[in-house]
DNA sequence: CTTGACCTTCCCACCATGGGAAGCCCTATC
DNA sequence: GATAGGGCTTCCCATGGTGGGAAGGTCAAG
């Protein structure tokens, strides 16, 4: 199977294919002898781990993680659901983070008239000078969201 | 006003002013003789306008309709508001998205066994051939949360 | 006048992904 | 057997925000 074929098979692009093999996150794939890539079903199932893992947001260094427990077969489950609880929690902190944007935002848009008058208390809370309106109490601000 | 203090001022780093600068999303600054970039408070204000519309999760180009906004004293604070219901929406989409990821694994981890024994539900399904457990109805996923 | 802190530009890196060019390879069709 | 097309290879570039750091100019305090 060529790169290609594994690519409509996995649900992985040929150039992200290509990329977690760069970066070592998959093995170097055996080559034919005019130097195609040629992978089998095993390796196409990696693949579509690969992509399932990235599916729910896991970064690439613990989808390597994974990968690792997945071919170790003396494995401890313990450490595959650990790293997927680690994996829940980040994900709702980022929810949390984003929930509390919603609400800000929702505050001041409910309190803009949304017409043709140019005051808004929107604008005017993003320009204030002390510390704009939130609508949870937090202490600091984590972006990257 | 030299950029540190301005960076300082503003909680915008110097060197994200300069690059918010470099792409336009604010006009170049008026420089010293020597060449350094000399900020007035109305600058440092807009800096900390876009710090915050930043920490509202919004992404440079609608920070940049933003400020015209803010600059624009003939607006239409529906537009404003328009932006903000935008932002809201799409909040609501990754949010929605995540909490996708999170129920997918929580139900996986909950049937983990999570202790020495190797079976594990979690990579039995990233490995299935077949489209993965999703706790609730999806049809595609998108990703770049 | 020296020292150290600050400023300038420029390049590099991250993460994950896509676009595209130049050049080789394979297969199907004539 | 030749030619066309699509697929493969590597390589470079871009994105969005952010940080790190080098090389060199500037400023203020001692």
């Amino acid at each position: 199977m060529n790169i290609g074929e594994a690519a409509a098979a996995s649900g992985v692009s040929a150039k992200m294919i290509r990329y977690y093999e760069e970066i070592g996150l998959i093995p170097a794939i055996r080559r034919s002898e005019s130097g195609y890539r040629v992978y089998s079903d095993r390796e196409v199932q990696m693949l579509r781990f690969v992509r399932r893992a990235r599916d729910l947001g896991f970064p690439v260094d613990q989808i390597g993680d994974l990968l690792a427990l997945w071919r170790d077969t003396s494995r401890h489950s313990a450490d595959v659901k650990g790293l997927a609880t680690q994996r829940i929690d980040e994900l709702h902190r980022k929810i949390a983070e984003m929930q509390d944007m919603v609400a800000t935002l929702q505050t001041l848009a409910d309190t803009c008239h949304g017409d043709a008058r140019p005051d808004c208390p929107i604008l005017a809370d993003l320009s204030r000078n002390e510390q704009p309106a939130r609508a949870g109490k937090r202490t600091g601000v984590r972006r990257s969201v």
